[in-house]
DNA sequence: GCGCATAGTCGAAACGCTTCGATAGTATAT
DNA sequence: ATATACTATCGAAGCGTTTCGACTATGCGC
């Protein structure tokens, strides 16, 4: 592997001078330039991460922390990891893969330390996470996908739930429902303060308040069992419930068995619509699921240039982007029926 | 950040000393070994991985090329990437990403010669695969995660077809089935040589015959229109069959929904195998299905195992390891329909 | 014709580590 | 005693870059 020195001979410049060509860091005249690229051309030259990233103190390399979720890794985190990873790429960055199963933040800190990466992107933040706290007591470039208590200075870009609860609520109020069922993550998430689990539910619950509309809220395990049992605990708390929301992919054959069970179809009797979901899921079941799908690319790629800008000192300022998922409509949802509903209040 | 050259002063030896202590390259006495990690300890002293990598000419790094592919990533290959992760974490080492939208072998060139990473574990393997002729003519090292034409002198790892295969159509003779279908990936998958979408097939093919049973089998892209019409075209040609083996997640609930259309129940009259699937896309649907799980998480351990230890030479020896999926059955299979069959005989 | 920027280039000093060769001291075998 | 072989340590030479300070032309204003 030919080095920078063996450049700089070929060409008959010195070592600092070809440095200076490829980086553009001083002026170098156009005849010299050629001649070094030759040079370079012809032996085949590659500079050398390590060394680069030794001297110039900026490896060029980022990582991606994600964590080993109870919950179980899906569909819409592979993107943030895929888009994260081109976004880096496209930047002239390298993504490594960090999973914080990493207990202590000490562990955490290690790696941080190391030298080895200018910044991260950090994924599933809770409302309290230690490890965004970490970050900021040694002062260390990040970006989030998603939100936390405290996001002041912070560069980070999550689901709109706002903006994403109105959509979706419209939807089924066009459809005449107006009682509507919540599905959420598990307690456990809820309490640990994991934003989604949060927020979504606090929108829902506004929205539908806003709206003069009827909302109740059940967390659910992710699983078919649970998806099934908590429906009819919904429908058992609020009985002219016509319509459902749930943010829980796993729960959903749950739910579809328990409307079958009753006897009713969907979406005729009963409707159901994802959010933070994606089109493959949705597509996997029979009736396809109408889902507010997760903008999970978009995400990805966002916090990455995020945070690759914010290491390239390009801008001091500090964003936030607010992506709502994308309602597509699918044959879950449907008119409220009216004749059931009547039917239960007799 | 203290340097190596700090814990030295502070602990009163020469530079080297403690370099020895680190890594254990030459004896050190215990007492000066004691010394040396009191200061590394007091000073919060953390080896820059940088500078280690440059004057070891070893990164402690790995990539996992991991393809945009056109079938689009799921869950399998999700965890592939988290398993890799893990397994190189496990080891002491980094996992970096390179999705290999890469056309040029040259680009995919320039990354290795970076000097940035040790080695590389190539998922998503073709018959006749650019990355791995390169890889080979450069003499780098790296692991696969399926096979090639010419697997001599690789290590890798892969799903054990015949023996998946095996279990499943035993699974399906063992309930009375004999004319079987088998749903394969896109037609231009298999062209392209796609691992899985010949090696199923072959395997199908072959292990049917064996046990003097009908096969037919259909390619058929990912999505639930093409499922529905693939799944017609493969009763069209044997009427007879009342079984279909599909390596196609997303194709499922077409097939589903071509078996509800004939008025038919599952798994009453016509039972269902998903062969390289997984449980959490077995139990979206309405019946779950029996599914043959691909054994991603240990592929990816293995592979990146393997690869670290050519690395780090401890072996010269090079491994190959074929593991079978692993059947779950679920709703989706069942006893042969005596009746529908004679049925469609008369 | 003089002072002064500025373009273009060079040499050398980092960057923080690994590793080689040398040296001194201590056992072990002869 | 003497050669032999470790054990434990040191100093210095890299690893392949970036970057700083210096130096030489060259052009320009006046």
């Amino acid at each position: 592997m030919p080095t920078m020195q063996d450049v700089a001979r070929h060409a008959g410049v010195a070592l600092s001078t070809v440095s200076y060509a490829i980086n553009g860091t001083r002026p170098i005249s156009e005849e010299t330039r050629q001649r070094i690229f030759d040079a370079m051309e012809e032996l085949g030259y590659r500079p050398n991460a390590l060394a680069r990233g030794l001297a110039s103190k900026r490896s060029r390399i980022i990582a991606l922390l994600f964590p080993a979720a109870k919950r179980g890794l899906g569909l819409t985190e592979l993107e943030f990891v895929i888009s994260a990873a081109n976004a880096a790429r496209e930047n002239g960055y390298h993504l490594v893969l960090w999973s914080t199963e990493i207990r202590s933040a000490a562990e955490l800190q290690q790696l941080m330390q190391q030298g080895l990466v200018d910044g991260v992107v950090v994924m599933e933040i809770h409302d309290q996470d230690e490890r965004i706290e970490l970050l900021r007591t040694i002062d260390f470039p990040f970006a989030m996908i998603g939100r936390c208590a405290d996001n002041s200075e912070i560069n980070h870009v999550d689901i709109d739930f706002g903006q994403t609860m109105q959509t979706v609520i419209a939807h089924l109020m066009g459809l005449g429902h107006t009682h509507i069922g919540f599905l959420n993550h598990a307690r456990e998430e809820f309490e640990a303060g994991y934003g989604p689990a949060v927020r979504a539910q606090t929108r829902f619950l506004e929205t539908m308040a806003a709206n003069g509309l009827h909302g109740t809220t059940r967390f659910c395990e992710p699983s078919l069992e649970n998806g099934h049992r908590t429906v009819n605990e919904l429908l058992a708390e609020d009985p002219d419930l016509t319509a459902v929301i749930v943010m829980n992919d796993r729960a959903i054959p749950g739910i579809l068995r328990a409307i079958a069970d009753r006897g009713w179809r969907i979406p005729a009797d009963f409707s159901i619509v994802a959010v933070v979901s994606s089109a493959r899921a949705a597509e996997m079941t029979i009736p396809t699921i109408t889902t507010a799908e997760a903008p999970a690319y978009e995400l990805g790629s966002l916090a990455t240039e995020m945070l690759i800008h914010q290491l390239e000192g390009e801008k001091k300022e500090i964003s936030e982007r607010l992506i709502p998922c994308k309602l597509v409509a699918r044959e879950s949802s449907g008119q409220c029926p009216g004749e059931r509903v009547e039917l239960q209040k007799n």
